[in-house]
DNA sequence: GATGATACGGAGTAAGCGTTCCGGTTGTCA
DNA sequence: TGACAACCGGAACGCTTACTCCGTATCATC
């Protein structure tokens, strides 16, 4: 209880401020700053975990991201207490990004367009981060509260852009933001191996949103 | 090479024929009539694992589907040489199914009905099953000729199916079988965690098939 | 430059899981 | 019923991988 464990406290991390799943912010007491290599291969450690989650997904074995990074897994352990946590603090900062271009949007005068433009841009991304299929693919089991901070802010933000373009009559009024949500997570789950979405399959989708008389048996 | 590992091609094995990915036939030789508690406990284990499988996935160990079945580990591996040939025997069996169904509808006085009552069993079948939503998953990476032929099968009889839908005017003509089935993928893929698929969604991804003027950016 | 705190590296540990091995059991056939 | 081949069970093996430990190196401060 009181060793090692003690110092692997996430700090300052700049750019991507990896909240851990379940740390309870136990001691916020004085915390000096880190020294000067350290924060460097905190930053070569994300760098290279950015790249290795996004083309191998979440299996990959730590050694690989630490080979990347140029440090010893030790070093990695150092900073994040977890491969988890080193997971979610990447999958976060897309997530993050999806938010701000989500709220973004919202201001758009077309809501429609808006909407369709997020989604088009959720899926193109998706398709290229084997993270963020991983991700989605997890989502609804595993640990319940894993990410679901940010999940709700964009859950937030997405349900605003449909409701706008729902409100402007370019999207069927009878989905809800869980459904286009599962159609989106499907568009972005459909078709692993490619590295691009199907130009065909998301315009389905889209021409399905848009229809006014829903015809389903 | 001369060891036990000799006897453990797959011989009768009833129901699901479970022909191993790569194992080329090499000896079809004299194959005397298993013995009456080994073909007892073939079906026990297959029993046993199409339970298992659909509910933890690929993932589950394979100690989890013996104790199952009541049989050790060892029976499990006379039997199928590995946990992939187990998981393969499995997934042809549900695939077969498809097949089959796919090749019934395809009679179908009414061909865009016949199209959207396969999908939309296969979605809702893929929503019970985690073992074809792994399948899917991995389809694309992995072994490439893991399931091929029968996967062969499925697009050719899936192929048919949609080609009248669209000669019968009644989906779209601007799009090919891979994309519907990346479609249909998605659909599986989509909302994990649930039982079912969300109504909305299945009845949106109908929609967007039956437009006619595809009105895509 | 000396010194102590901080951080690094990577060998080592532990646990999970696929697969094998072999002593014991059971079915089959004469 | 006896004898042998076929089969069973599960302990043991080996590999992978997340995670820890500690001797060594580096940084900050005086």
């Amino acid at each position: 209880m009181t060793s090692a464990t003690e110092d692997r406290v996430e700090r300052g991390l700049g750019a991507a401020g990896a909240e851990p799943p379940q740390a309870p912010p136990v001691q916020a007491v004085t915390e000096r700053p880190l020294r000067a290599d350290a924060r460097r291969n905190i930053q070569k450690v994300l760098e290279a975990a950015e790249i290795v989650f996004a083309s191998e997904g979440l299996a990959v074995p730590i050694d690989t991201i630490a080979a990347r990074a140029g440090v010893g897994v030790g070093t990695v352990y150092r900073h994040f207490p977890t491969k988890e946590a080193l997971f979610y603090a990447v999958v976060t900062a897309h997530l993050e990004k999806m938010v701000a271009r989500a709220q973004e949007l919202a201001d758009s005068p077309e809501p429609t367009e808006a909407l369709f433009t997020f989604m088009g841009e959720v899926v193109t991304l998706a398709a290229k981060k084997r993270d963020l299929q991983d991700e989605m693919a997890r989502a609804g089991m595993c640990e319940p509260g894993f990410h679901a901070s940010i999940k709700a802010q964009l859950n937030r933000a997405f349900a605003l852009l449909l409701a706008d373009a729902q409100a402007a009559g370019g999207v069927r009024s009878d989905v809800g933001p869980d459904d286009v949500t599962s159609l989106l997570m499907g568009a972005c789950l459909a078709s692993p191996g490619r590295s691009e979405p199907s130009p065909s399959m998301v315009s389905v989708i889209f021409d399905g949103l848009r229809a006014r008389t829903p015809a389903a048996g």
